[in-house]
DNA sequence: TCGACGCGC
DNA sequence: TGGGATGCGCGTCGAT
């Protein structure tokens, strides 16, 4: 091989294993990450990836600052035998215990660099580089430990980063390089910046503070003054004790009053040079970076210019032909052994255990998945987990399984059912699934999150490879479930769960599945989630639509699980009452209808009905259902009604009745969980095409509202005793956003000018002014702008209104007459749809729709409706999806505990202390209404109402 | 298991 | 030509 890292002065034979033995002396370079990137990220003009938007900025100058050090140490003298990026972990550390405010004013990320930390991790891999980081530590102390540790070795360090906290490291075998200024910071620089050698830069830190980390010091006293008082007493703790022999007044004073301060202040800069070592040294020996995998990277970031240099580097020629078209060339899949149960392992002692954790960590990537007693992630008990490192390589680690309640005539020998203790399994999977170095992989993340939040594991970062299906092929299946993807993409037909557990009434709990079949069946689920990871997760990048990804799916889970655990109260009491009170009212109504049928018969039953009005009564509508029956919904029996036929006004007085009791008051009160008193539902984040979410078990997305005694069932939604319920909603996103989207202008300055939209549009339409406008004129404008956005016909909005259909067609063509601008988007969406099957909203979210392909006119006109709606119901949904991720955040930062509970599509519901509705309030607006920003800026403002009340009708 | 119906946005 | 003729969900019920 000519490759020229090759010709480093030593290959990987060489290096140690151990620092501790003879040989080659060890010489540790120690990249600053989370420094660099925020030095990248602000020194650097913002950049975008070209296919998608995606901000990639600072991870081109950590990879083009990683690579030039790569080049340069080759060539250098003091070239590395061991390497490693670090990386802070998280906002909490020990110093936080120390003092509360330690980097408190600390404003987070912004919004374009959040995406990239996760890149700069992946970047640091393609390059063969490993990662470090630990929970509670930040970078700088682990750069402490790791330069502490092989000073006393006898090794040396280098450090890269400019950061004047780690200076304090410095000294004959501990150096600092600044890659971005190009200049080495020994001993003789340090005293340059703080006018004392390194040993004594805490005790010169300590006094004069910190005020960008928070770091108290002495107020008044600055580095001069600081470093001139520890060189005349020598060190910090001598000057404390003899403050009251300086000379000057105030300062003698500062020093006598603040000690303590200043004291916490040494603790909180001191870095900790034994804090644990995430990795042994010897594993961050010098690797060259595997050529493919580092080119695959690059490709995917679009780094062309690195990716050439690269490539040169080792001697190849820079590509000359043109890559094949994104679309067609697709990402690189690895291929491995077929799947097979029989090798899995069941892991029923700690040591087989915490090896498994080892290969997690070392891999840096592990699939889970929870096995657990009940389908409801809410009250669900856990039965086991199972852990997948590489393909074909996985666990399961039961935790309850028990024998079967041994009755009757059992005489089998009891099975051998010996488990790590729930706790201790606990205890040793927390550290792993919380690890910021590990990426955890799961499918439907949202349930596992949910379960194991109960046992205290805040699983992250994680991966779901239901989302990232969901991402790139939203409307091509119906289902993104496991199965379906092991048998599309693994050719796969995993053990279903009705093998292991039964169906029916015969199906028992998972932990009465003897532990042998549980490992298959449990362990496949992680295997084949690891190798559908592998296969999904390249396309993301490939196809453009990681961006989505990244902001509208993957942050979501973790924001859903709270909602749903939070649960939202409903009152008891006040449902059954109603449910009472419905059910003497629809026995009446039953007893009416009979009278006027002449005969009992089901009135639940379509059907019966049928037989009734049409055949006995010679009513007809001539309307039929889609399978030729004589339809009796709402509208035929509202026009015979209208006719003055007393039959149909029963029955739908009985109708509503009987879906408010059946489908509301009886089921609600059931869903109360018995451990909170609070009704969970559970959101789905992959069922409606359009990226809106989907609510069930039970659906809380349609309570009534419309209706008078519908809403009486949306007051018994409550919030606790002291608290109010908020709602806060997006007033005519839909159409806002079709303005924009379609660059219709009116619209547009309709919105700007905070006009009645409806009012406007029928002025527009029927030449009248808004003053003085009748109800009914209005009430036509709203339904053709609701039907334009469904790409109504001149026969529904016919229906709508009750009006002939050629008065509907002649409505509609002046609407696309005032507002072509509505046509020429309609007719580009149709285009579009027709010649790619899919469209996409304005955030780059693709909803496909194959139905364009379809047969038949009718199924692409069905299409063609989808292909105008979908930009702007995704674009919507888009928008609130955005919102939810910023809120607990948004709230958290004002000091608010109030918590968001519901979803309904443009409204978000809050449960709040009374003190906080107003500041809940404020705060609810501004993320909402901002929520397009900065990744769209929309030509129409966003407007949204709040209001707080006891219930939730009332909140509306 | 399916279709009809009806609740929400 | 002419049938079918507003988007996206979930839950209940009766009929099969």
């Amino acid at each position: 091989m000519t490759d020229t890292l090759d010709a480093a002065p030593q290959t990987l034979d060489e290096i140690p294993r151990e620092p501790t033995q003879d040989g080659p002396k060890v010489r540790l370079y120690l990249v600053d990450g989370s420094g660099f990137i925020f030095r990248a990220f602000h020194a650097l003009p913002p950049l975008t990836r070209k296919s998608d938007g995606l901000p990639v900025g600072a991870v081109q100058g950590f990879c083009n600052m990683l690579w030039k050090l790569l080049v340069d140490m080759k060539a250098s003298d003091d070239a590395p035998t061991h390497l490693a990026v670090v990386f802070d972990h998280s906002e909490q550390t020990f110093r936080n215990k120390l003092y509360d405010k330690y980097k408190a004013h600390r404003p987070p990320p912004p919004e374009d660099l959040r995406p990239q930390f996760p890149l700069v991790r992946d970047a640091t891999r393609a390059f063969g580089v490993p990662c470090l980081e630990l929970p509670g530590y930040e970078a700088d102390d682990l750069i402490a430990a790791y330069a502490c540790k092989v000073r006393d070795f006898g090794g040396e360090v280098v450090i890269v980063s400019s950061d004047k906290d780690l200076m304090q490291l410095v000294g004959p075998q501990v150096t600092m390089l600044d890659t971005m200024k190009n200049v080495r910071i020994g001993p003789e620089q340090v005293v340059e910046k703080f006018g004392v050698p390194p040993d004594k830069v805490v005790d010169v830190q300590a006094l004069c503070g910190d005020s960008v980390d928070n770091v108290p010091g002495a107020p008044g006293i600055g580095i001069k003054t600081a470093s001139a008082l520890i060189l005349e007493y020598g060190d910090l703790d001598t000057l404390l004790s003899r403050a009251h022999e300086i000379k000057q007044d105030k300062r003698r004073q500062t020093l006598i009053d603040f000690a303590d301060q200043v004291r916490l202040s040494r603790e909180l800069v001191r870095l900790d040079c034994d804090t644990p070592l995430p990795s042994p040294i010897d594993e961050l020996a010098v690797e060259d970076p595997d050529p493919q995998v580092l080119a695959d990277f690059l490709e995917l970031m679009e780094f062309r210019t690195l990716a050439r240099r690269v490539v040169e580097a080792r001697g190849g020629a820079a590509p000359t032909a043109t890559p094949a078209p994104a679309e067609t060339k697709g990402p690189q899949v690895p291929q491995h052994a077929a799947i097979d149960v029989t090798t899995y392992q069941c892991v029923r002692d700690v040591e087989t255990l915490d090896a498994w954790i080892a290969r997690a960590r070392a891999a840096g990537i592990v699939a889970f998945d929870t096995e657990t007693d009940a389908l409801s992630s809410a009250s669900a008990e856990l039965c086991g987990v199972s852990l997948a490192v590489a393909p074909g390589e996985a666990c399961y680690i039961p935790v309850g399984h028990q024998d079967e309640a041994a009755g009757g005539l059992d005489f089998e020998e009891p099975a051998d059912l010996a488990q790590i203790p729930c706790e201790e399994v606990i205890a040793r999977l927390k550290p792993l699934l919380e690890d910021p170095a590990v990426l955890k992989v799961a499918q439907n993340a949202k349930y596992d999150m949910a379960v194991l939040s109960r046992y205290g594991i805040e699983v992250g970062p994680i991966d779901d490879t239901m989302l990232i299906s969901f991402v790139l092929e939203a409307g091509l299946h119906k289902s993104h479930g496991m199965d379906e993807l092991a048998k599309r993409w693994l050719d796969h037909e995993p053990i279903s769960f009705k093998t292991v557990a039964g169906a029916g009434k015969a199906q028992k709990s998972f932990k009465h599945v003897p532990l042998s079949e549980a490992t298959c069946y449990a362990a496949e689920d992680s295997d084949v989630t690891l190798r559908l990871y592998e296969h999904l997760r390249p396309r993301l990048a490939h196809e453009h639509l990681l961006t989505v990804y990244e902001t509208l799916e993957r942050p979501l889970p973790k924001v859903l699980v709270e909602m749903e655990l939070a649960g939202v109260k409903v009152d008891p009491e006040r449902l059954r009452q109603l449910s009472n009170d419905f059910a003497v009212r629809m026995g009446e109504l039953e007893i009416e209808a009979h009278r006027l049928a002449g005969r009992p018969f089901n009135l639940g039953s379509p059907k019966q009905i049928g037989e009734v009005l049409y055949q006995e009564m010679g009513l007809a509508t001539g309307k039929t259902t889609g399978t030729g029956a004589t339809s009796t919904d709402a509208s035929v029996l509202e026009d015979l009604a209208a006719q003055g036929h007393e039959l149909p006004r029963t029955l739908l007085d009985w109708r509503q009745l009987s879906k408010l009791k059946g489908t509301y008051t009886d089921n609600l009160v059931a869903a109360i969980s018995p451990r909170t008193g609070r009704v969970h539902t559970s959101f789905s984040l992959a069922a409606a095409t359009t990226g809106r979410l989907a609510s069930s078990d039970p659906n809380l997305q349609n309570i009534p509202v419309r209706t008078e005694e519908g809403r009486k069932i949306r007051k018994a939604f409550i919030a606790e005793p002291g608290h109010v319920l908020i709602s806060a909603d997006y007033s005519q996103i839909e159409l806002r956003l079709l303005a924009h989207i379609g660059d219709i202008p009116q619209l547009k300055q309709a919105f700007k000018d905070g006009l009645d939209i409806h009012a406007m549009t029928a002025s527009e339409m029927f030449g009248v002014p808004v003053e003085g406008m009748p109800a009914e004129t209005r009430r036509r404008a709203k339904a053709i702008n609701f039907g334009i956005v469904y790409g109504i016909s001149a026969f529904g909005l016919a229906n709508q209104l009750s009006i002939p259909r050629e008065e509907a067609g002649a409505y509609i063509k002046t609407y696309f007459d005032r507002f072509p601008g509505i046509r020429t988007y309609m007719d580009r969406m149709i285009q579009q749809v027709r010649s790619q099957a899919f469209v996409t909203t304005i955030f780059g979210r693709k909803v496909h729709i194959p139905a364009a392909r379809g047969k038949s006119q009718a199924e692409r006109s069905f299409a063609d409706r989808a292909a105008i709606n979908a930009p702007i119901q995704g674009a919507a949904a888009d928008v609130i999806r955005r919102a939810m991720v910023r809120m607990p955040d948004a709230l958290r930062a004002e000091g608010l505990t109030a918590r968001m509970l519901l979803q309904v599509h443009d409204e978000l519901v809050f449960e709040a202390p009374e003190a906080e509705a107003e500041a809940v309030i404020a705060v609810a607006k501004r993320v909402m209404e901002s929520a397009p920003e900065p990744a769209v800026a929309l030509s129409v403002p966003l407007v949204v109402e709040a209001r707080a009340a006891a219930n939730w009708d009332d909140a509306h």
